[in-house]
Order: structure tokens, then C-alpha cells, then sequence
DNA sequence: ACATGAATATTGGAT
DNA sequence: ATCCAATTTTCATGT
């Protein structure tokens, strides 16, 4: 029967633990936590943890300083750095990848500094008390699948456009027109152009505009007779005015079928 | 003198860790760690965290499936939820918000179910081999402030308008017109209405549409000449084409001062 | 609850 | 490297 809490078991117990948590320590000193930091940064595939009470200063992009704090550090083996809080997902700091990283004593405290080089980025974290520190070695990550995707449900949707119009014929996914691209473009089944612009999620003002203007875009190289549809599960309130008073198109479609359901995008509920 | 690598501490060593790490538990068995869980998630501002092997699935705003691999899981006191890979500051599945967390054995697994009402959301995370389990109880966070948001260059700029262009009065901030709002607006040393729209960082073509936008808006309203103003660090050379196409302006502002400087905005290089 | 826009956005893809 | 658009964006703010 294993111990449970407070786990009372030494650093290298058997079985996984010893593949995943590499090395522990618990309530270090500076010179520990040091020695302990230093040892595992050099070791490829480490991800690092550091809890406790610490200061964390940034500059570079912006600038933030945060005060003594219990936080928690990881140091991920890709050169990643994030200190969290105890609310929310976002970090309290963070640094999507770092280019060196060096930790030293400064004035009798453990302080680490991650740099990046471009932009040119710094964060300097002092542990002012540290209550643990954890080197982890994960092994294999699994694969991950995504439905629901914006790009999904144009797929889809190129496949099945009846599901956005019947008769509507999809000429080109993602045509490029001026900047960005037009996500459908097709002919209806009486010959206009169409312009189809989608949303994954509640379509607001700014897809609005974006389908305007490409609307616009085709019409004058076209000189043709241009429709355009907003097609999304949801829509704002002033979006669906404005759309109104350009004489644009919305068009219900959902991103994620029912649970129950095979297809990837539902058919509107308001098709004749 | 403590111990260093590995730790070889109990549970329950002095100092801050028990003030930090409420409990900790290594290699468990499914029966202990949903004993561990259950315990802990029922104390108001543990941040739990669980190491292994786990598979996780989710459904909701979109649906998502990670094959079973190494992650981190974090369980914060607000309810937040997040799953780590060992690269990216993203989690590899998340949840900004739980209503209910559930954790029970299913076919001899610990497995946790974390609910949302609005949007529905569920995140179901199976334990197939847990390297370890700590109960954290952070204390107080320290204040953090940062410095070169939009919204202070705004307002350092709103004070000296002359780092826009000498002579420049500003009569409003933020101002509302049509939907959103114009960050900065003014009149000329010639006495036309300035339009100045703001951004932190690289400005690219959506800033320079939302700068369109406004100006015709004002000169629809007022009937008078409106200058444009796109007032940024940087700016894509596209959006650069785009603004001299329109007639409208760049001016160089950066957001942050230089390190030994303390004015928030720094004057362009370019000013006359 | 809804709408809006900023963010040290991050991330992936195309050029 | 640059540019662009999606994102389960998250988050704060105003209505």
C-alpha cells in the first residue's frame, strides 16, 4: 500500500515516476535551487518547475513588473517560459521561446534571466522563497485531433455547398484577391458571382467588412453582378444591420455537428 | 544543511512548503489519486496539478482528441483548467472556466470531468499513468503593472500631441463613431480635423481599413477636410502602400521609452 | 448578457 | 524574414 497524503515517498520511487519526475526539491536554498537549475537546463527535454514566492521584472515589446508573488514557474524544453497565477489561463509573464537562459545568485537570491534575441526580449524572475522545484521528463506526446476548425468547415462546405445555397457551385477555396483571400467563391444556380465569407464562430462588424470589401473587390474586376454571404452559426446584432443595409447575405451554418451526428457542418435550419 | 537532488524530503518539511505545498503525492494508483483530487478540490484555493501519462478530450466550441501522452495538468483555484505539451506557451486543451469538476474511476482510471454551462464545454482528462500529484496553496499575489499598453501610449500622446506633429490639438480621445471608437482626434496648427489611429505594435492593413473608415465617417459628417494619421512603430510595407494610395499619413511613435529614458512615448525621427 | 477591441497575443501557413 | 488570418483565442471594459 503506497502512502498517500502527504506523499512521504523519496525522490526516485519505481515505476513511472522515475521516467517523468527526474528530480525534486523541496523548500531549496538560493545555492540549491541554483545548482538544481543549472544541472537540468542542460539536460535536453527537460521541462522545470519552480513554486514559490518570487519577482518577476519583463521588458521588451512591453514592459511589467510584478511583485513578490507566490507563482508558478515553467521553463518548457522548447526554451518557453511562463509564470502563472492562481486565476486564469493566460501566464501572469510569459515568453514564447528564449535564446539563453542563465540563472545566478544575486545579493544572496536565486535569479534567473531568459533573453531573447529578436525581438529583443528579457525576463528576470528572483526567487524570494522557494517552496519547490521539479525537473520532469516527459516522454512521448500523444497525437491531437481537431473538428470544428475554421478550415474544416470550408472543406466541408466546398464539398456540400447545397448546405450554404442549393444549386450554388464552388469555383475556388481561398482565392487571393488584393490582401487576405476570399474563404468560398462560387456561381449560384442563376449565374451571379458569390462571395461566401465564413466564421467559425459569431460573426461580428469586422467579418462585415471583410466580406464588403472583397464583394467590392470582385465587383469592379468583374463589372458582374456580385452576391455576398456571411456564413457562420451566429451573428451580432450590428452586423446583421449593417449586412442589411448593404444588401449582404447571412447564412446560418454550424462549425461542430450534434454529438450524434456524422457530418462535420449542419444544414441550416432556414434552407427552403 | 538540506538535501539537494533529488529531494528525499517528507511530506511536511518546515518553512514555507507547507505553506506552498499543501500535499504531494508520487505514482499513485487511480484509487489514490481521485482520493488525492477529491480531497483537495474541495479546499477553496488549491492549485492542483497532476504529471503523467493522461488522455484528454474535449467538446465544445470546437472538439478536440489528444491521444494518450505525457502532459501537465493545472487545476487553478478560479476553476480554470489547462493541459501542457512540453512546447508552446498554449495548453494542448484548456477551459477558462469550469462550473463542475468531477472526478471518479472509470474502467479502473481516474478520470476527471470538468463542465461549463455557458458555452456548454466539457473537458473529460483520463489518467492512464500518473507520475505525480501536488496540492498547491499559493498565498498572496503581488501587484504587477505594466507599462507600454495601447492605452498609455494614448494617453502620453493625448498630453503631447506635438510627438504626433507640432503644433496638433487634441480635442478627444476614445471617441465614439459609428461602432468603435477613434483613438485619438484633433485639429491641425492649419486648423483641418486629424483622425489618428493608434497601435503598439507593427500596424498592418486592418489598421490602416480602420483608419479609413473613420476618416470617411468624419468627412461624411463634418464635410470638411480630414487628415488621416497611422501612428505606430512599424508598419507592413502593404499597409504602407495602402495608406499612400488613400492620401493618409504614418508617423512613428514607439510605446515604449528607451530603458534609460522616462517618457512613455518617444518624439519620431522624423519630426520637422 | 452582449458587443467591442487590445494583447508582450500565439500559432501555423504562404510567399 | 515578412505578411496574413485563425484561434476552443483570453481578457478587460462599457452598455
Amino acid at each position: 500500500m503506497r502512502p498517500s497524503v502527504p506523499g512521504a515517498r523519496a525522490g526516485n520511487a519505481g515505476g513511472s515516476i522515475q521516467r517523468v519526475v527526474a528530480a525534486q526539491l523541496f523548500a531549496p536554498s538560493a545555492e540549491e535551487l541554483v545548482a538544481f537549475l543549472r544541472a537540468h537546463l542542460g539536460v535536453a527535454g527537460r521541462l522545470l518547475q519552480v513554486g514559490g514566492e518570487m519577482e518577476v521584472l519583463y521588458h521588451g515589446r512591453a514592459a511589467s513588473s510584478a511583485d513578490a508573488g507566490d507563482y508558478l514557474l515553467l521553463l518548457k524544453p522548447d526554451g518557453s517560459l511562463q509564470v502563472h497565477a492562481a486565476r486564469g489561463i493566460k501566464p501572469l509573464n510569459w515568453q514564447p521561446r528564449t535564446d539563453e537562459t542563465t540563472i545566478e545568485i544575486d545579493d544572496g537570491r536565486a535569479v534567473l534571466v531568459a533573453q531573447r534575441t529578436s525581438p529583443r526580449e528579457i525576463v528576470r524572475v528572483t526567487f524570494t522563497e522557494t517552496a519547490f522545484a521539479l525537473a520532469l521528463a516527459p516522454r512521448d506526446e500523444g497525437g491531437l485531433t481537431l473538428r470544428g476548425s475554421e478550415a474544416q468547415m470550408r472543406r466541408a462546405l466546398a464539398r456540400a455547398p447545397d448546405l450554404i445555397e442549393l444549386g450554388l457551385e464552388v469555383l475556388d477555396e481561398e482565392l487571393p484577391v488584393g490582401v487576405g483571400g476570399i474563404d468560398l467563391y462560387g456561381r449560384d444556380v442563376h449565374g451571379r458571382l458569390v462571395v461566401v465569407e465564413l466564421k467559425r464562430g459569431k460573426a461580428t462588424h469586422e467579418a462585415v467588412h471583410q466580406l464588403e470589401r472583397y464583394v467590392l473587390r470582385i465587383r469592379e474586376e468583374t463589372g458582374a453582378e456580385v452576391r455576398g454571404i456571411l456564413a457562420a452559426p451566429e451573428i451580432t446584432v450590428p452586423a446583421r444591420s449593417r449586412l442589411a443595409e448593404r444588401a449582404l447575405e447571412y447564412r446560418e451554418v454550424t462549425a461542430l455537428p450534434d454529438e450524434d451526428d456524422d457530418d462535420v457542418v449542419q444544414p441550416s435550419l432556414f434552407d427552403p
